[in-house]
RNA sequence: GCCCGGGUGGCGGAAUGGCAGACGCUUAGGACUUAAAAUCCUGCGGGGAUUUUUCCUCAUGUGGGUUCGACUCCCACCCCGGGCACCA
C-alpha cells in the first residue's frame, strides 16, 4: 500500500517535464495555435493564493488546449518597474534592482512549485534594458508621428518633500502620505503625453469586435471611460473687454441656450487672468481664484466638493439672442473636458441649478414638460433635465420645437451664422506618461540649448538607467540629481545638452509585453512580425477586474499604433478576456497590509500544489470571489487521497494488461454501470471545460464518479481488469489539467511508460453513456406526485398509462378530468387535471 | 446620481424553463482500533402527520406577472458588492 506523497510526486514530475521540454513551443504554421495568457505579476512581497487562482485557471486552460491538440504558447514574465521598488530601496538602503530581482527569484520559485506549464525560455522582465529599449523605440516612433508630445499639466505637489506625488500618495482628502499635516498643492509642470485621443473613435468602435469574447461589464466600463458625447461648440463674444477673442463653450443641449444666465469658466481657464486684469473686482477675484486652485486634484474630492465660484465683473453676449450674461469662475468646471467653459442653464441642468441657486443667478425655463405642468424658474425645486419630453418656450424663433428638433436646427443655424460648430468630444484624455521617478524607462529625448528638443537616435538606444542614483524620495526626479546621466551631448550639434529626467509610467511596459513573449530575445526589433502573425491575437487573457480600464485600454491603443506602424495586422490584441474573482480571507481581498494572506509556497509545502490548485478551482466558480477556508482545503486533500488509493489498489492487477480490449457484448451489469458513469462524467466534464468553464462542477462530477467506484468495491471478482483500467484512466485524464502531477503519477502506476503529457483528451463513448432505464418524476398540476421507472425513449401513451395505474399517482387523478398532458421524453410527465 | 454584478440550508456552492439544495465543508452516529488519528459506512433545510415505511406542507431577498411547470423569463421594490462620477 503506497501513500500519496505530493512533495515527492510533484518534484519528480516537474523535473521530468523540464527535462523533456514539454512546455516549450515554437511557431508552427502547420498546427493550430492557442495563446493562453495570465496578466503578468508585479513582483512585490510574496505570491499568495489570490495570485495562484489566476495562474491555476490559466494553466487549466493551457493544459486542456494542449490535450486538444493545439500548439499552446503559455508564457510568464515580470512587471518589474514601479514605485514600490523605489520606496523599498529607500527604506532598506538597497537598490531597486536588487529588491526587484530578489522578489522575482521568490516568485519564480513559487510558480515553479505549482507546476504551471510555462515556457520559461520566454520569460521577460520589464526592468531589463533589453526590454525597455523597445519602450523607448516605440516612444520615438510615436514622437515622429506626433503621437507623443509635451504639455503643461497639473500634478500633486508636496511642499515638504518638494516632489510630485502619485494620486495614491495623496491621503485623507488632500494630505501628503509622509507629512500628514501638509496639504498637497496643485502644480503645473511640463509632462509627456501619448495621444490616446487620436484613437478615441477606434477604441470605441472596435469594442464591437470584442463583444462575446469580453465580459459585458468590461466593455461597458471602457465605453463609459471613452465617453463619447455629441454636442456643439458655441462662441460667446466678450462684451466689455475689447480685443479678446470670443469664449467658446461646449454643450450637448444647445436647445437650452435661451435659458443660459451665466457663462462659467474653469479656474485655470487662460481667460480668467485676462478678464480680471482690468476688472473692478480684480482684488477679490484674485483671492477667490487662489482659493479655488488650492484644492486636491483627486477625482473623488472634486466630485464631492461644494460648488464655489465668483463673478469676474465681465460679461459675454449670447449669440442667439444678444443678451448680456455675467462671466463667472466655478470650481466645478473642468479645464480638461470640453473647452473649459460652460454656459450655465440652471433650469435644465442640476449642476448649474445648484450653482445659480447658491449665488442667486436668475433661473429661466426654456423647455416646458409635455405633461402640462407649467414650470417657473423662481419656484422650481429641481431642474427639468429630461430629453424628449418637452417643448421649447422663451426661445424666439425656436418656440414649439422639441428639444431634439431644436438641437438639430440650432446647431445648423449656429454653423451657418459662424458662431458655432457641431462637434463630438470624448471624455478620454491623452495618457500622461511622465513620472518623476527613478525606477522606470527613461524617456529618450535630449534638450540642447541650440537645437531644442532632440530625440535620442535609434542607434543610441537603450538609454540606460544610471546604476547608482541618489534615492531620497525628496526633491525632483532622482535622475535630475544624477549628473552623469543628465549631462550629455547633443546628437545633432555635439554641444553640451541635458537628458530628459522623467521616466515612463509602468503601464507602458504592460501595454505590449505579450508581443515580446512571442520573440523575447530579438535584439534588432521589438519582435518579428511573422511570429506575431502566427501567435496573435491572444486567444484567452485572464486577470483581475482591476485592470478592466487602464491596462486593457492602453494595450488596445498600443496595438492600433503598432498596426499603423505596419508591425501587426490585427485591430485588437485580445480575443477573449476572462476576469476571475478575488480570493478573500475574512471577507476582504488577501493583501499583505491586512495581514490575511495565505502564502502560496507554504500552502504547497503543507498540502501539495495539486491540492491547492484543486481547491481554488472547486471552492467557487472562477468569476466569483472565493472565501478561503482551511477546513475546505482538507476536503480537496482527502479527495485526492481517495483517488490515489483507488488507483493504487488496482494498479498491480492492471499493469500487465495491454492492450485493454474487451468484448462489449460480454459486459455484465456492474461493468456496464461503471462504464456508463465514467462516460457520462466525461461527457459533462468535457462540456464544463470547453464551453462553460465550470471547473467547480466538473470537479464535483469527478468526485461523484470516484464515490461510485468506491461504492462498487470490491471490483476484483466482478469487474475485469480491462474495464477497471478504462474507468481509472478516464478518471486520471479528466483530472490531469487540474492536478497534473498526481495524474502523471497515477498514469505511470496504471502501467504507462510514456508521460501523460503526450496523451490527448479522451473521447466519450456514446454507447456506454446511454441509459437504458430512467426514473422520471410525474407531476399532477405541476406538483410531483410520484416517480416512474421507464425504458429510455418510452412513448408518451405508455408512460401516461403507467402513471394512471400507479398507486401513488392514481388518487390524485381520481374523479378529475384529464385536461392536458406534457411529456418531456426521459425527463418528466406532467398531467393537468380539472 | 449613472452603469454593471449578486441575493438559494450552519458554510462554500449545484441546478441556463422540467424532481431545488448535486458535490464539498461542518456536524451527529456507526464500523475498524487497547485508544487516538486516518479510513470506510450512514444521517443532516424548516414545519407537520405517520411512530419501523412513507406522506403532506412551507421554502431560492420582497411583491406581482407569464407558463402545464419559474432559482431560472418579464415588471416593480429592498438589500449587498463593484465601477464611474460636477464630463457640460
Amino acid at each position: 500500500m503506497a501513500e500519496y506523497n505530493p512533495q515527492s510526486i510533484e518534484a519528480k514530475w516537474q523535473k521530468r517535464w523540464e527535462d523533456a521540454r514539454v512546455f516549450e513551443t515554437e511557431a508552427d504554421p502547420a498546427k493550430p495555435k492557442y495563446y493562453a495568457l495570465e496578466m503578468l505579476p508585479y513582483p512585490s512581497g510574496t505570491l499568495h493564493m489570490g495570485h495562484m487562482r489566476n495562474y491555476t485557471i490559466g494553466d487549466v486552460v493551457a493544459r486542456v488546449k494542449r490535450m486538444r491538440g493545439f500548439n499552446v504558447i503559455h508564457p510568464m514574465g515580470w512587471d518589474a518597474f514601479g514605485l514600490p521598488a523605489e520606496n523599498a530601496a529607500i527604506k532598506n538602503k538597497t537598490h531597486p534592482r536588487e529588491w526587484t530581482n530578489n522578489n522575482i527569484a521568490e516568485f519564480q520559485r513559487t510558480l515553479r512549485r505549482f507546476g504551471f506549464s510555462y515556457d520559461w525560455r520566454r520569460e521577460i522582465s520589464t526592468c531589463e534594458p533589453e526590454y525597455y529599449k523597445w519602450n523607448q523605440w516605440f516612444f520615438l516612433r510615436m514622437l515622429e508621428k506626433g503621437l507623443a508630445y509635451r504639455k503643461k499639466s497639473r500634478v500633486n505637489w508636496c511642499p515638504k518633500c518638494c516632489t510630485v506625488l502619485a494620486n495614491e500618495q495623496v491621503i485623507n482628502g488632500g494630505y501628503c502620505w509622509r507629512h500628514e499635516d501638509t496639504l498637497v498643492e496643485v502644480r503645473e509642470i511640463e509632462q509627456w503625453f501619448l495621444k490616446t485621443t487620436a484613437y478615441a473613435d477606434q477604441l470605441l468602435d472596435d469594442l464591437k469586435q470584442l463583444e462575446g469574447g469580453w465580459p459585458d461589464r468590461v466593455i461597458t466600463m471602457q465605453r463609459n471611460w471613452i465617453g463619447k458625447s455629441q454636442g456643439a461648440k458655441v462662441k460667446f463674444a466678450v462684451a466689455d473687454v475689447p480685443g479678446l477673442d470670443p469664449i467658446e463653450v461646449f454643450t450637448t443641449r444647445i436647445d437650452t441656450i435661451f435659458g443660459a444666465t451665466a457663462l462659467i469658466l474653469a479656474p485655470n481657464h487662460p481667460y480668467v487672468a485676462k478678464l480680471l486684469e482690468t476688472s473692478p473686482v480684480r482684488h477679490h477675484g484674485a483671492a477667490m481664484l487662489a482659493r479655488l486652485k488650492k484644492s486636491s486634484v483627486k477625482a473623488e474630492d472634486i466630485a464631492t466638493a461644494e460648488k464655489q465660484g465668483f463673478f469676474t465683473g465681465r460679461h459675454v453676449t449670447n449669440p442667439f439672442n444678444g443678451e448680456k450674461m455675467p462671466i463667472w469662475v466655478g470650481n466645478f468646471v473642468l479645464m480638461e473636458y470640453g473647452t473649459g467653459a460652460i454656459m450655465a442653464v440652471p433650469a435644465h441642468d442640476s449642476r448649474d441649478f445648484e450653482f445659480c441657486k447658491k449665488y442667486n443667478l436668475p433661473i429661466r425655463v426654456v423647455v416646458q414638460p409635455l405633461n402640462g405642468e407649467a414650470l417657473d424658474g423662481a419656484t422650481m425645486a429641481e431642474p427639468f433635465e429630461e430629453h424628449g419630453q418637452g417643448k421649447l418656450v422663451n426661445s424666439g424663433p425656436y418656440n414649439g420645437l422639441s428639444p431634439d428638433e431644436a438641437i438639430a436646427k440650432m446647431g445648423a443655424d449656429a454653423e451657418a451664422k459662424g458662431f458655432g460648430k457641431r462637434e463630438t468630444i470624448f471624455r478620454l484624455r491623452d495618457w500622461g506618461i511622465s513620472r518623476q521617478r527613478y525606477w522606470g524607462t527613461p524617456i529618450p529625448v535630449i534638450y540642447c540649448e541650440k537645437d531644442g528638443l532632440v530625440p535620442v537616435p535609434d542607434k543610441d538606444l537603450p538609454v540606460v538607467l544610471p546604476p547608482n542614483p541618489k534615492l531620497t524620495g525628496e526633491g525632483e526626479s532622482p535622475l535630475a540629481s544624477t549628473p552623469e546621466f543628465v549631462n550629455t551631448t547633443c546628437p545633432k550639434c555635439g554641444g553640451p545638452a541635458r537628458r530628459e529626467t522623467d521616466t515612463m509610467d509602468t503601464f507602458v511596459d504592460s501595454s505590449w509585453y505579450f508581443y515580446r513573449y512571442c520573440d523575447p530575445h530579438n535584439a534588432g526589433a521589438p519582435f518579428d512580425s511573422a511570429k506575431i502573425g502566427y501567435w496573435f491575437p491572444i486567444d484567452q487573457y485572464i486577470g483581475g477586474i482591476t485592470h478592466a480600464i487602464l491596462h486593457l485600454l492602453y494595450s488596445r491603443f498600443w496595438c492600433k499604433v503598432m498596426r499603423d506602424l505596419g508591425l501587426v495586422t490585427h485591430d485588437e490584441p485580445i480575443k477573449r478576456l476572462f476576469t476571475q474573482g478575488m480570493v478573500l480571507k475574512g471577507g476582504t481581498a488577501m493583501s499583505k497590509s491586512k495581514g490575511n494572506v495565505v502564502g502560496a509556497y507554504e500552502m504547497a509545502e503543507k498540502f501539495g500544489a495539486d491540492t491547492g490548485r484543486l481547491y481554488t478551482l472547486f471552492a467557487a466558480p472562477p468569476e466569483k470571489d472565493l472565501e478561503w477556508s482551511e477546513e475546505s482545503i482538507e476536503g480537496a486533500w482527502r479527495f485526492l487521497n481517495r483517488v490515489f488509493r483507488v488507483v493504487d489498489r488496482h494498479a498491480e492487477a492492471l499493469r500487465g494488461i495491454s492492450p485493454r480490449k474487451y468484448d462489449a457484448a460480454s459486459l455484465n451489469e456492474k461493468e456496464k454501470a461503471l462504464l456508463r458513469k465514467a462516460h457520462q462524467t466525461l461527457r459533462r466534464v468535457t462540456s464544463d471545460f470547453e464551453t462553460r468553464w465550470h471547473f467547480n462542477s466538473a470537479i464535483a462530477l469527478v468526485m461523484e464518479l470516484t464515490n461510485e467506484i468506491y461504492a462498487a468495491e470490491p471490483l476484483e471478482d466482478s469487474v475485469r481488469p480491462e474495464v477497471r483500467g478504462e474507468v481509472l484512466e478516464l478518471l486520471t485524464l479528466m483530472l490531469a489539467p487540474m492536478t497534473p502531477h498526481l495524474s502523471e503519477e497515477l498514469w505511470e502506476m496504471l502501467g504507462h511508460t510514456e508521460g501523460l503529457w503526450k496523451s490527448s483528451w479522451p473521447t466519450y463513448n456514446e454507447e456506454f453513456a446511454r441509459e437504458n432505464e430512467v426514473e422520471i418524476p410525474v407531476q399532477v398540476n405541476g406538483r410531483v406526485r410520484g416517480r416512474l421507472k421507464i425504458a429510455a425513449g418510452a412513448k408518451e401513451d405508455a408512460v401516461v398509462g403507467m402513471a394512471q395505474g400507479d398507486s401513488a399517482i392514481a388518487p390524485h387523478l381520481a374523479n378529475k378530468r384529464l385536461v392536458k398532458k406534457i411529456y418531456v421524453p426521459d425527463k418528466l410527465l406532467n398531467l393537468v387535471v380539472a
